[in-house]
DNA sequence: TTGTAGGCGTTATCAT
DNA sequence: ATGATAACGCCTACAA
């Protein structure tokens, strides 16, 4: 049952390892006349080679980590299916591991990434993640490591973000523009930077427009989408004046958001509008099918891959950071 | 930039290699106080195992590898989401490939797979494979494949499926208890088993309950969204009887048939009841609710890994087939 | 063009 | 309990 390696081959042939690996990697510097021979012989005894010895000699292992909050839904689903096609393309395979919001499970898998010597890091941080240490010591340990869509925002290293102040802008001035003049946000976990981004633009929206912001009008929930059902039913019951616009952080919010006001009996967008953000796959399905803010997420995922593979094949130091600025789809939970 | 090395260590503190290696595996045959004193200068020296070298050394990897049709969608995102899970738990990792429906992909993922030395394999075939001979040919190696969800009848290793005779008989029995009698199936790819095996379950239901089958209703089609709706509008439009009833190889077909049902003016379940299979995350939110067969994704996932495991561990030639029974989940596509 | 030999960072098998 | 030393399978100067 031992597989075969380049030596057994060598000595059916009477050639050298040497001669052999050359053969198999299309150097230059073998006779043609001897590397069909290789080849050949290679296939004869079913030769199949080590990429774990081949890796460890060479020093790259030509896989790329990912590490993500979670892989089955929504944005990080398709981001993931970029990052797959992007890296397969370049030549590369994936390890990808989930952080359940975890920081430590994120520094966990970091750390086996980095251990398993993966030419780089895809990383996009857990929502209790707050200090930069341990990628800044894989990046110190000459790891590269490109951050992408949950960023930090003070480190020297590749960032593929979304324009998530713009986006929170347009969404927000969206609702005002079809008549809102209440809005609430409903704002995910107020710990990372993402929410703070957006919550950022509502502000400014809300202002510019000269309306007022209520800070009870700004929820923190979850990613849940039953969750979310609960903390809506709760913020409207208990809110006096109620809101005549939500704008949620993420499209499973706003449909939280939906089973929460069909508990109620409320009608969207008679009783209030609500918009999204980052236009999942279900939400053109549901009723009503949700006005969103759309990210491009399988192209954040591709673009993110490039730029580390390019990282890794140039060398480079001059590090960039992409945005990707997400357009507004008008559905039915919006008037007009 | 060069990483420390237990040789380092070892030099460091004037002790052999072999010693430096035991205390950081945990080996009895060690003084702790040498052992304390190594993991102390190891921490010092900032070390990080090379799990590449540990690997060839060691002739494991404690990486297995997955290849799926695809990542991002319905119960395969679920499945690999049940994967990452047990797989963590037991102390391996994932390597994830897509095989986009292309055996070609497949196989050249799986020789990667096999190449890169991973402990264990899990494999869902795509659509167009048909030849066994590259997964006996991985067997042969002796890297154990877990087959699931979608796979071959006839070959020695482990397996875990769905019920599919089962699910479509009480999927089509609900069907006709609920008052249709001439109702259709949309089958997706005919070269799958998992599709024959449905459609045997539903010709059963149908035989079974007296009613006749009638080929003009079985309907291949793909699993995109938006094909089947057009393939569904092709199938209404020219069918002279119409079906009452339709029951869908799985949930994103039957979404399709609502998208096309949409598009004719057809209400359901008033014009026709519907049924899907898999209980998507979407399934639950569209209008009408779908009633579907819910298959336990997250749970197979798990249990595939789990079994794989074992398998790796034990050196076990005891193969079995996990079979998954899917329950009957009754929402407002069907009448009653 | 080909071969030799050392190295990649561990683990494992002997001794001691 | 510890140490030499040979694998593990491949790559790569350097020599020939």
């Amino acid at each position: 049952m031992k597989a075969i390696t380049i030596k057994d081959i060598a000595k059916a042939l009477n050639v050298s390892v040497a001669t052999v690996s050359r053969s198999l990697r299309n150097h230059p510097d073998v006779n043609e006349v001897t590397r069909k021979m290789v080849l050949e012989k290679a296939k004869d005894m079913d030769y199949h080679p080590n990429l774990m010895a081949s890796s460890l000699s060479s020093r790259k292992s030509k896989i790329i980590g990912v590490v993500v909050p979670t892989i089955n839904r929504g944005f990080w689903s398709n981001a993931i299916s970029g990052i797959e096609e992007e890296t397969n393309k370049r030549g590369y395979k994936v390890m990808i591991c989930q952080s359940c919001e975890s920081s430590y499970h994120e520094n966990e898998n970091l750390e086996i990434l980095a251990n398993s010597r993966v030419d780089g890091i895809l990383l996009a941080i857990s929502k209790n993640t707050i200090s930069k240490e341990k990628v800044e010591s894989i990046l110190s340990r000459g790891i590269p490591i490109l951050l992408f869509e949950r960023i930090f925002e003070n480190i020297e290293c590749n960032k593929v973000r979304t324009d998530d102040f713009n986006g929170s802008y347009t969404a927000t001035s969206h609702l005002i523009k079809s008549g809102c003049r209440r809005i609430a946000y409903f704002m995910g976990y107020k710990s990372l930077n993402v929410c703070e981004e957006r919550l950022r633009g509502y502000i400014a929206a809300i202002k510019d427009h000269g309306l007022v912001v209520d800070k009870e009008l700004i929820v923190e929930t979850s990613f849940e989408r039953e969750e979310v059902k609960i903390d809506f039913v709760r913020f409207y019951t208990k809110t006096i004046e109620k809101p005549d616009g939500i704008f949620c952080f993420a499209d499973v919010i706003a449909i939280g958001v939906v089973l929460g006001a069909r508990k109620l009996n409320l009608r969207i967008p008679e009783d209030f509008s609500l918009i999204g953000f980052g236009d999942d796959d279900v939400s053109s399905l549901i009723t009503p099918s949700l006005t969103t803010m759309r990210q491009p997420s399988f192209e954040m995922g591709e673009k993110s891959a490039s730029i580390l593979i390019n990282e890794i094949a140039e060398k480079s130091t001059h590090f960039v950071t992409e945005k990707f600025t997400p357009t507004l789809i008008i559905r039915n939970s919006t008037k007009n």
